[in-house]
RNA sequence: GGCGGGUUGGCGGAGAGGUUACGCAGCGGAUUGCAAAUCCGUGAAGACCGGUUCGAUUCCGGUACCCGCCUCCA
């Protein structure tokens, strides 16, 4: 069986991997909260888990890995879009118009993803859907001394929780010491973060013991977690810029209302993603969405080929230069392999190399550079492409498409305009080999290579292949 | 202020205490009427200062600079 090896955040080192039940491998990745579409900041660790997911299933068998991925769809900026909605003369109950807007952001989040090249995980639970278990794990909480409430709000007790701060390197002094953010007058510690919080008319809200309100950010993963994968499973993933507050908030919550378990054993955690050397985020404004770039005319994977040329615990910039590239090998594969059959999934035994590099805390770059290896043997390419989620059948079906309608708007044969145009120019250029004169021979050239037709010329004959900017229309009259 | 990460050739970006990363671009060659595509070959690095070592870009310490988290964020 092939070693993985993963960075524990928890522990500041990479560790071999060994899962609680070999038969039962459980990851959780904190998902996105659908207020709007993903941006690309989001897609990192999408990709990344997924090939994390795809190495597990490998290791493990289909069957033997389940990954959870939550939708958050508790949130102040869903509320205030629905409400502005309402204020713009939608039609509905403030509760239709949210459960509208999450509807919709959850179906881009999946159509976005699905360009990636992203598996779709085991489960995708959504908040709304376990606020009962939410409230439970409160209710326990309160019971065993790490929680208490205050005028409608409960609050979780970090100094009833020695380990606060492990997970992200800090003391609970430390961070009092530098805090920038207002205390509210009623927390018993200034760290205290928020379990349940009142929700008034004009917001969604559940009874609870402590009346009508609404969860805190973080308990909804520990909650989720806990339903889904057990008090104790193997790895949790998410962003690094998550790791503080709420990842150490879902450790405190998790490990004090189950005391005894492990919770998550390994803490993975992506590096940020940067466009012009800054970081890519909401309050900087600088973002720009999957969707937009999948507009500009970046293929899906392209984006996933940039992603993971770099490695995961790298801030990784995203340039078009980069993206230039990933299309160039990716158009070379595609050209290579675009007639031949790939391997049914289940008979696929993928190369020892390519699994050590991702097994090595995946070593994205690397395996990618064992693919670059293989271009000499194009099926081997194709099924270890496929296997890294490159070459899948949408981009395949997409390609041959393409082709399909160039044949389509010019006829099939030698009646295609491109073919006539082909065998003009090669009677041109016999007729100049024996005049020596090549002025017309070059002057046609210059046309199709201005019309976004790649001319290859030798001595069997002409080849005309229409490139990424290839205008029909510029080949009137030629 | 507290905590964490980074600094590799023109660009991107890995691994390894000593032996070619790789890709892009460049250069040279084959090929071509000239090109394109393809193939072959090739130069170029390890922020700075110390230490450990027979030997460090790789380990340790310091300096500088950059970045992130501490506030919604993947």
């Amino acid at each position: 069986m092939t070693a993985i090896r993963l960075y524990n955040t928890r522990t500041r080192s990479k560790e071999e991997f060994t899962p609680f039940d070999p038969r039962n491998v459980r990851m959780y990745v904190c998902g996105p909260t659908v207020y709007d579409r993903a941006h690309l900041g989001n897609a990192r660790p999408v990709v990344v888990f997924d090939t994390l997911f795809r190495l597990l299933r490998h290791v493990y068998g289909e069957e033997h890995v389940t990954y959870v991925r939550n939708f958050t769809d508790v949130d102040d900026k869903i509320n205030a879009t629905a409400l502005a909605r309402q204020e713009a003369g939608a039609v509905g109950t403030l509760e239709e118009l949210i459960h509208q807007r999450t509807e919709e952001t959850i179906g881009w989040y999946h159509a976005d993803m699905d360009a990636l090249g992203a598996l779709r995980p085991t489960a995708e639970p959504r908040a709304t859907q376990y606020i009962g278990a939410m409230v439970a794990m409160i209710e326990g909480l309160i019971e065993r001394g790490h929680a208490y409430e205050v005028s409608g709000h409960v609050l979780f007790d970090v100094r009833s929780y020695p380990e606060y701060g492990r997970l992200s390197g800090r003391s609970v002094d430390d961070m009092i010491a530098g805090a920038r953010v207002e205390v509210a007058p009623y927390k018993r510690d200034p760290m205290d973060f928020v379990l349940w919080k009142p929700s008034d008319a004009s917001l969604p809200g559940w009874d609870s013991p402590w009346g009508r309100g609404r969860p805190g950010w973080h308990i909804e993963c520990s909650a989720m977690s806990y339903e889904l994968l057990g008090a104790s499973f193997d790895i949790h993933g998410g962003g690094i810029d998550l790791q503080f507050p709420h990842h150490e908030n879902e450790v405190a919550q998790s490990c004090c209302a189950h005391p005894g378990a492990d919770f998550a054993r390994v803490w993975m955690h992506n590096e940020m993603l940067l466009v012009e050397s800054k970081k890519m985020s909401k309050s900087l404004g600088n973002f720009f969405t999957v969707r937009e770039l999948l507009e500009q005319g970046y293929p899906g994977e392209v984006i996933r080929f940039v992603m993971l040329s770099t490695h995961y615990r790298k801030p990784m910039d995203w340039t078009a230069e980069k993206a230039r590239e990933a299309k160039q090998a990716l158009d070379d594969w595609m050209h290579l392999t675009c007639d031949l059959h790939p391997a049914p999934a289940e008979d696929f035994q993928a190369d020892e190399k390519l699994l050590e590099a991702l097994g090595d805390d995946l070593n994205t770059h690397l395996a990618l550079t064992y693919l670059r290896a293989l271009r000499s043997q194009p099926q081997k390419l194709l099924d270890h492409a496929r296997f890294m989620g490159f070459l899948s059948d949408d981009a395949r079906a997409e390609y041959n498409r393409a082709q399909a309608s160039f044949v389509m708007s010019f006829g099939a044969g030698s009646t295609s305009r491109l073919a006539h145009l082909a065998q003009k120019m090669h009677a041109l250029r016999a007729a100049a080999m024996a005049s020596k004169d090549f002025a017309p021979v070059d002057a046609l050239k210059s046309a199709l290579i201005a019309a976004g037709v790649e001319v290859r010329m030798s001595k069997e004959g002409v080849e005309l292949v229409p490139g990424a900017g290839f205008d029909p229309a510029k080949l009137e009259g030629l």
